[in-house]
DNA sequence: CTCCCGCCTTGACAGCTATCAATGACCGTT
DNA sequence: AACGGTCATTGATAGCTGTCAAGGCGGGAG
């Protein structure tokens, strides 16, 4: 828990690919304070395929696997195999629309909006990480891997400013704080609106994904 | 000026390439705003090379020249070539660093330090496009592409208050604000406290830079 | 079992930003 | 030259957030 993978500023010799758990990919600043950009989910691949040094620090957020390809190897690899070059590209491209939605919950300006816009980007990109994000009889649950320290860190502002946000958002009936980590979602609509997205498609791949949920049991 | 490349949510069927000028990549939300994620100058790649659609769309900020290729064709070119793959690999993944560095601007709670970031990342990412980054006697002259309007969008702020925090920097000797669209930085250390970055490395290439354009002339 | 420590939460206050409104500068048009 | 439009700027006010401080809760160590 709270090792360091790969640090700020170096050139990794390996490509990992993350088995389980949740890494997280983050800067430190002059000052001491630490911005998160991104979470690492089984799927993800991190370390840069070609050259130069990775701007970010990669830290376990919870127990986690991963596994490590010498970065030449990989590299002839991807040279020999065009499914897996394509497969690699294909997934860098969807790292960088993910990176780009951030942007977008990030610049909204009030502090519940950016938290639905991350609930949000949760219930869509995690859907299918089912120790994050559960399809039940009411809503959707969303375990939130991390603390709220990180999770501020990752919204851009304060531990103190997450909590009333959340509470706010419960006071409007748009979710339910099971366990302070533990958020279920009552009303996906007032998420969107409160994020000012236009997450009607999301949305409707929500709806999906909860019937095939309850297909499922 | 203002004209649309491609839409939201379309899938483009070629891959362009910027020559000249800058454009704007967007996403309109559902309350009619647009926030901006990322500017495209000469040299930048859009329009996703393997299936999927668009997040995001492109329009033109400024005029703009920029080339097309039929994106079936392109594939079987990047298929080919591996240099080729691999340089818009390596192009992807600085895009990728790119967003993840606005994403540590958008963070930055003061309007100040957002734009600090944001005129630090300008000379460290446009210094060679010299229609934007000038390096003069007096320090750098930066020519911000677009009004104050799309760059409260970027910043995920009101144009007022990005009036407010630039005059506030030129009060603090930081900038000096030559035309409204025209900022010369007169100290990039208190640009770089200010925006709350380690930018001594990104401040020590602007030295470079610097040095380099003195020579030049 | 008790203590200690970290985390989450809540309250009070200062500081900053969003919002509304109004003014002035610039540009193209008439 | 006069007009209308857009854009940048400035002021006043309300709202939200950052900050500091304190309290409550749970888990691990002794």
């Amino acid at each position: 828990m709270g090792q360091t993978v790969v640090q700020e500023g170096e050139t990794p010799d390996f490509v990992g690919c993350v088995l389980s758990g949740l890494l997280r990919m983050q800067k430190t600043l002059a000052d001491g304070r630490h911005h998160i950009v991104g979470l690492l989910v089984e799927g993800d691949i991190f370390g840069r395929v070609f050259g130069g040094a990775t701007e970010f620090a990669i830290e376990v957020a919870t127990d986690a696997e991963f596994c490590a390809f010498p970065r030449g190897e990989f590299e002839e690899l991807l040279m020999r195999s065009p499914d897996l070059d394509r497969a690699v590209m294909l997934n860098t491209l969807n790292e960088l629309d993910r990176a780009r939605d951030w942007m977008i919950i990030l610049s909204n300006q009030k502090i519940t909006g950016r938290i639905a816009g991350f609930l949000l980007l949760m219930v869509t990109r995690f859907s299918t990480i089912d120790h994050i994000v559960k399809a039940r009889d009411g809503g959707i649950e969303i375990r939130i891997p991390i603390g709220r320290q990180d999770l501020a860190h990752l919204l851009g502002t304060r531990p103190e400013s997450i909590s009333r946000a959340l509470h706010a958002l419960q006071d409007d009936s748009a979710i339910r704080i099971i366990e302070p980590n533990l958020i279920g979602v009552l009303d996906l609509s007032a998420l969107a609106r409160e994020a000012g997205e236009d997450e009607v498609d999301g949305i409707r791949s929500v709806r999906e994904l909860l019937k095939v949920a309850r297909l499922d049991r």
